[in-house]
DNA sequence: TCTGGGGTCCTAGGACCC
DNA sequence: TCTGGGGTCCTAGGACCC
């Protein structure tokens, strides 16, 4: 008899840990990473947080704190990031064709395993994950935790507890959970840390006495989910055993694709507004192109600051006529979905102040399965002259080719006539590494 | 001054149809 | 006096993830 098992490989500190693999004198020292705009922290190391430091902490309130401490304190890298994510996922599938990659910086793998011996292949298996482990940080410098168990619920439950492993010491960290119960650690996470349970059902779920992971596994499942959802009764049964979320061996379509950012100060002005979706778009639609991939909906938004006094969000919405990825179409209709939503004041006359803005589009058909349009709309996609300004800002960097609409890039800010235009909201990034695996100019250099 | 960005799924409720 | 029932589709909002 076979049974299926899953294995999840989860890197470590991720950020942090692409950003020590390439600085020798960082081994041992305590990292964060900062989220854009050097807004908050998004990873940090267990030494870290054993200094106090959370996650999702501004960066504004903690940074003498940390300068004190020695914390090495880095922007968010993610051309280096998503480059070390794909070479990790590479080394992983040579040890699987069954891999299904969960997020960047973690795998699920599914392995069969005889339950006949079910001794020797909790052997065979624990031999494997360290393997992975040690290949993946002799190839990239990163390293992972792998746990294996028989639902995805389940290993994500051993992932955690991998943690502790660390803590004790035990490396590489590798944890095969036989049995749902292991050593009675579900008893003691708290359900809160259980993979599909957020902040809000973790409160309801506390509230009617289920506290703990165990918990959970035992409570009554048709009874979760007619209190919360089917989510949570499918939590509820792999956490005792039962697999019931699928294996995504391959990625399923993408359904939307967002582009915003916080800017780096207030904005009022209509023009930097309009500038800046003009920016997201662009952004988009090179992604969309990337991805071979056509929309029909597009929709803008910008907003104020969660934290301010007076907020405002706004938000306009069109069908398109016909599926496109062209931009000057699509900056078309954003301009004009613009002046349907942007609202300078309240009622009071007080100026909205700006700290958000975004697109995002929906509505995706393959650029292969494109039938002849019906009606000629006087609209005409330039599918040529996308290729050619694709292919200057891929060979002369981001931005060499842009519209209009978005502003004058800061590369050519230095030239006079420019600079009333220039783009006013640009992201704050002081503490950035190097791309060192994607750009040949920043390539590691080691002097000896 | 300063609090990320990009996704997914589920559900309830309204519009609409016969 | 009396005002259906059953279905689908769409959307907004809420929850979650990393």
């Amino acid at each position: 008899m076979y049974k299926k098992l899953y294995a999840l490989i989860d890197c470590s500190s991720f950020y942090c840990s692409c950003e020590r693999a390439f600085r020798a004198d960082l081994k041992g020292k305590a990292i964060c990473v900062l989220s854009n705009n050097d807004g908050c922290i998004i990873s940090l190391t267990p030494d870290t947080k054993a200094l106090g430091f959370k996650m999702g902490t501004p960066y504004y309130q903690i940074k003498d704190d940390l300068a004190q401490k020695g914390v090495a304190v880095f922007s968010s890298n993610y051309c280096l990031y998503a480059d070390m994510s794909k070479r990790i996922v590479k080394i992983i599938r040579s040890f699987s064709d069954f891999v299904e990659q969960y997020s960047i910086d973690e795998s699920f793998v599914q392995f069969e395993a005889n339950t006949n011996n079910i001794e020797q292949e909790r052997i065979r298996l624990h031999a494997l994950a360290e393997e992975i482990h040690f290949t993946i940080l002799k190839k990239t410098g990163v390293p992972v935790r792998v746990s294996i168990a028989e639902t995805k619920t389940l290993a994500k439950v051993g992932s955690e507890y991998t943690k502790c492993l660390i803590k004790q010491g035990i490396v590489p960290a590798v944890c095969f959970w036989e049995h749902p119960d292991k050593d009675g650690y579900m008893k003691t996470l708290p359900v809160n840390d259980v993979w599909g349970i957020g902040r809000q059902w973790s409160k309801k779920l506390e509230m009617s006495g289920i506290k703990t992971a165990k918990d959970l596994s035992m409570a009554n499942p048709d009874l979760l989910k007619k209190n919360y959802s089917i989510v949570m009764e499918r939590t509820a049964r792999e956490l005792s055993g039962f697999s019931c979320i699928l294996f995504e061996l391959v990625a399923p379509e993408r359904k939307s694709l967002v582009r915003s950012r916080m800017f780096s100060h207030k904005i009022t002005d209509a023009k930097y507004l309009k500038q800046a979706i003009s920016f997201h778009l662009a952004r988009a639609s090179e992604k969309l192109r990337s991805d071979k991939l056509m929309a029909t909906e597009l929709s803008i938004f910008m907003s104020t600051g969660r934290h301010t006094e007076i907020t405002k969000y706004s938000y306009a919405h069109q069908t398109l006529l016909r599926p496109t990825n062209d931009i000057i179409i699509l900056a078309e209709v954003a301009d004009k979905l613009f002046k349907e939503c942007y609202v300078k004041n309240d009622k009071f006359g007080n100026e909205y102040k700006y700290s958000k803005a975004g697109v995002s589009l929906s509505g995706f058909s393959s650029i292969d399965k494109q039938s002849e349009p019906l009606f000629d709309i006087g609209i005409t996609e330039r599918p040529a002259l996308m290729k050619i300004l694709d292919g200057l800002n891929r060979k002369f960097g981001k931005h060499t080719v842009v519209l209009a609409s978005m502003g004058v890039p800061k590369k050519l800010q230095k030239i006079e006539a420019a600079k009333d235009d220039a783009i006013e909201w640009g992201m704050k990034r002081g503490l950035m590494s190097k791309r060192f695996t994607t750009v040949w100019e920043e390539i590691l250099q080691v002097k000896i």
